[in-house]
DNA sequence: TGTACATCAGTGAACGCGCGTTCACTGATGTAC
DNA sequence: TGTACATCAGTGAACGCGCGTTCACTGATGTAC
């Protein structure tokens, strides 16, 4: 494991996810280069291509990376991680998403805003992890709802939207605190709400 | 106007602008270049520069059109756009929103995915009519909330998230119509929280 | 325990690319007299 | 109406850059005997 050879690195892989991680908290800007990020970990430029096949694969991984930190950032937002959800969980998940979206702009950005490749699979399910855990939440707060899922893709799309409203300067977001506030607020609207969806999609 | 001189252009100015256009249109993934404008506009490379002061003024030249015709395009979604608006205009124009994204994904992202630069008024305005006109339809359907602001914000953000989800991939939108469905299926949560919203912020 | 050898995980030179931007320039246009 | 000239709006060569990716290579490691 502790290999003092500078010639094998010992975990590059894992050293590359690390150095673009790091770039991306220091430049909120630019996009992830490989160079760049073989710079950084110290490697020659072509070193990452034994462990990635390109530069699309090494940026799926980070993105893939931040959905799991989101998805574990959501679930310490919890009071009560084992017990279910209460409707005050579901506030604080999603003030804890867009909190997340606020603290890494750009590895949002990198996981959000770059065009898909649905190739790769880890992407994938790890994009599919932080949907099945508020819909899980959701579940939980409102056990009565007939339509979970449309419900939970409301609150993602809200979550979502607020985050990247902020992020791009559309809403104040100074203080952690009035953006906890406005989010919050943006939430207590659907809390009331549930009933009226179950309604609207039983009728529709 | 009708100038046959190759030599002057005319109106290299807007010529840029649907250059741009035209290039987001075609290829959703790229982001614009400067020299990929002025060889679409038919210019040598440097031929911009006597319009734009750098590729970021051009960037932020064609966002601010994209506001403008997004907000066109929410406008011609009402039915009846000298009225007053109702809870179902309010629905047809987060659709339209949603749609708009979907119909001009790379223009969308270039309006939202990019950095901002808030010193270029001109863009700065466009996005702020965006959300005005929201504004003012929230205001009309919901005449009796108290904090519009607050609701206009959520529905926006509602919108956003939806659009940015299905850009994602994160929601199928294979059919325009099982898209607005969904959103409607969304914003209906809304229309019954209003007057929980009003509560909500008075008391906070 | 020592040695031969396959494999792994790096190197570094090189490729061709498109980019933003500068610069000195020049052809076209419009205006003052 | 004709001419001189300022200004406008282009050109094209050139700069230096960082990028992704390929290639033949080589040093380090692990394994079979």
């Amino acid at each position: 494991m502790a290999r003092n050879s500078a010639y094998h690195h010992g975990d590059l892989r894992a050293a590359c996810l690390r150095a673009a991680r790091e770039l991306l908290e220091e430049d909120g800007g630019a996009d992830l280069s490989l160079r760049a990020v073989a710079r950084r970990a110290g490697v020659s430029a072509t070193a990452p291509y034994r462990h990635y096949a390109d530069r699309e694969a090494l940026v799926s991984a980070v993105a893939a990376e931040g959905y799991r930190e989101l998805a574990e950032h959501l679930s310490a937002a919890r009071t009560a991680p084992s017990a279910p959800s209460t409707p005050d969980d579901l506030a604080a998940v999603t003030v804890a998403y867009v909190r997340f979206a606020l603290e890494h702009p750009a590895l949002f950005r990198a996981m959000f805003a770059e065009p898909f490749d649905p190739t790769c699979e880890e992407r994938v399910a790890a994009a599919e992890a932080v949907s099945a855990y508020v819909r899980t939440v959701v579940r939980d707060a409102f056990p009565g709802t007939a339509d979970t899922e449309a419900l939970s893709t409301t609150v993602w799309a809200l979550a979502h939207g607020l985050a990247f409203l902020h992020l791009d300067g559309k809403l104040d977001s100074s203080t952690p605190e009035a953006v906890a506030r406005r989010v919050k607020e943006s939430v207590s609207a659907l809390f009331t709400a549930v009933p009226a969806v179950r309604t609207a999609t039983a009728a529709g």
